[in-house]
RNA sequence: GGUGGAGUGGCCGAGAGGCGAGGCAACGGCCUGCAAAGCCGUCUACACGGGUUCAAAUCCCGUCUCCACCUCCA
């Protein structure tokens, strides 16, 4: 069985054919660098960076493009309000972006372009637009081109909605446009906005409308038509209509499929930056959850599922995933980290399944369980079989614990040889003590190693240590 | 008003006509000097009301509640 998608189009669930056998080209609508991400949005990167290994371990060439638009109303009036360039606004908030991406071991996209880099693409497609007169330019002067809703009568279909029954805007709309409904392709400089966030266009100075940045961008990096598009479940309409409305206007063929991932919703609506209940990474960390355990907390459940974020779900699921780390840990202490290659058939069956990972986590439960019973008999070719396999079915999700995204240059694993040799001293304590059963003496070795943050387990293999974690 | 989706055991969360996903918590047992970790077992749930069926959490009809989109949103 190979992958099935939910396609958005066609409200079903598809078998994913490539263009190209062997290759799938994806274009995900990142951010909006208007502010800081919060957890929502990593959800969403989360969701096609499992998308994206999962193609990667069923061995297609996978080439991903997930662009940042670096301008538009909301990074302007900041800019206007600070009294700071909007450049430097949304470059700041990118570099946080990617930090935290990079945080929570979401590959590097094969490129990320930025909308204003992209103007020349845009002019493009929006002459294109206007020579088959499926756009116009205002005619009241001000600059604006639009696209016409009505030259597309397939407009609606990918959200599912009839034009005839859009609620119209309840301040009367643009005044220049021709019907409400219609979208700016490109907008004309307005008084009250930066200098420095218009460019010339041959229908004057200006800055791109929200929408053609996307289709230009996807176009510029995947061709006319390419496999998957993905972006989050509001992006749907008027979004990703719109690029719909003006691609498949202009003769592009555009996405094959469209993938949407649900929200993560705070209270009782979604987290946004507009309605202010917006919990961050580093409000997270805060809370003493590592980068690791937020990624297993949003890549669980369903990625069409909503998150209904709570503390207590999130430190749960902080505490399952220390299960899972802590069988590799103990069973790469034992039988070394292993080569991790192939995944069992049932994980494969989940992830194929319009990528089920709450069911490919029970297969990794289930592993993990004769894992550690074959620890607990010191089974080592059971052992070396399990942890092999559930570091393979973790390194699809982004989770493996050994992966040196999680584990690289922290300062501890310098410190750590020191460490060891001085918990040894203290365990050989205690050791001689419990051999001549003075459990007060190996007790006492053992409650002030814990005061030092430093957990002591006895195991059949002797006695192991770990720095405390939290909790 | 239109459109799409959701309500699952103490909690999180899959499933989608029959064969008890999984995790967390709790309780009992095993192991352990004690602990920790682990293993085994217990807790048999599907918003509500009807219906179809030998069989419904799953299909149909109705009701309630919630969320998202139709305005910037991942």
């Amino acid at each position: 069985m190979s992958l099935r998608l939910y396609d958005t189009a066609t409200r079903s669930v598809r078998d994913f054919v490539p263009m190209t056998p062997g290759k799938v080209g994806i274009y995900l609508c990142g951010l909006t660098v208007q502010s800081v991400p919060h957890i929502g949005h990593l959800r969403g990167g989360i969701n096609y960076d499992v998308l994206r290994r999962w193609l990667r371990h069923t061995n297609y060439e996978v080439t991903f493009i997930r662009n940042v638009t670096d301008v538009d109303d909301k990074i302007l009036e900041k800019a206007q309000a600070q009294g700071r360039p909007f450049w430097a606004i949304a470059h700041e908030n990118r570099l946080v972006l990617e930090a935290n991406y990079r945080e929570l071991n979401v590959l590097a996209p094969t490129y990320e372009p930025l909308a204003t880099g992209h103007i020349p693409e845009m002019h493009e497609l929006i002459a294109e637009l206007i020579r088959r007169d499926r756009a116009y330019v205002a005619a009241g002067g001000s600059g604006d081109v639009y696209f016409d809703v009505t030259s597309y009568p397939e407009y609606g279909a990918l959200s599912g909605q009839n034009p005839d029954d859009m609620r119209p805007p309840s301040n009367g709309g643009e005044p220049d446009k021709r019907d409400y409904r219609d979208f700016a392709l490109w907008k004309g400089e307005k008084s009250d906005e930066p200098d420095d966030a218009t460019w010339p266009s041959p229908w004057g100075q200006g800055r791109p409308g929200w929408h053609i940045e996307c289709s230009a961008m996807a176009r510029r990096y995947l061709g006319d038509e390419f496999d998957i598009h993905g972006g989050g479940l509001d992006l749907t309409f008027p979004h990703h209509e719109n690029e719909i409305a003006q691609s498949h206007s202009a003769g592009l063929g555009f996405a094959r499929y469209w993938v949407h991932n649900a929200l993560l919703n705070l209270g009782d609506a979604k987290m946004s930056k507009s309605l202010g209940n917006v919990v961050d990474l580093a409000s997270v960390r805060a809370q003493g959850i590592r980068p690791v355990e937020l990624r297993y907390y949003l890549a669980s459940p369903h990625y069409r599922s909503r998150i209904d974020y709570s503390d207590e779900a999130l430190s749960e699921a902080a505490v399952a995933y220390r299960r899972i780390e802590g069988f590799v840990q103990r069973a790469a202490e034992v039988v070394g980290p292993g080569r991790p290659k192939d995944v069992p058939p049932a994980f494969a069956q989940a992830m194929n399944d319009d990528l089920n990972t709450s069911a490919a986590l029970a297969v990794v439960h289930d592993c993990i369980r004769e894992g550690n019973t074959a620890l607990a008999a010191g089974d080592e070719a059971g052992i070396r079989g399990a942890v092999t396999a559930v570091r393979a079915m973790l390194g699809v999700l982004g989770l493996d614990p050994l992966d040196e995204a999680w584990t690289g240059g922290t300062p501890q694993s310098d410190l750590k040889p020191v460490v060891d040799s001085l918990v040894k001293l203290a365990l050989e304590q205690r050791s001689q003590a419990r051999t001549r059963k003075d459990w007060a003496a190996a007790d006492s070795v053992r409650d002030q190693l814990k005061n030092a943050g430093i957990q002591v387990e006895d195991t059949p293999a002797g006695p192991r240590w770990t720095v405390g974690e939290q909790h």
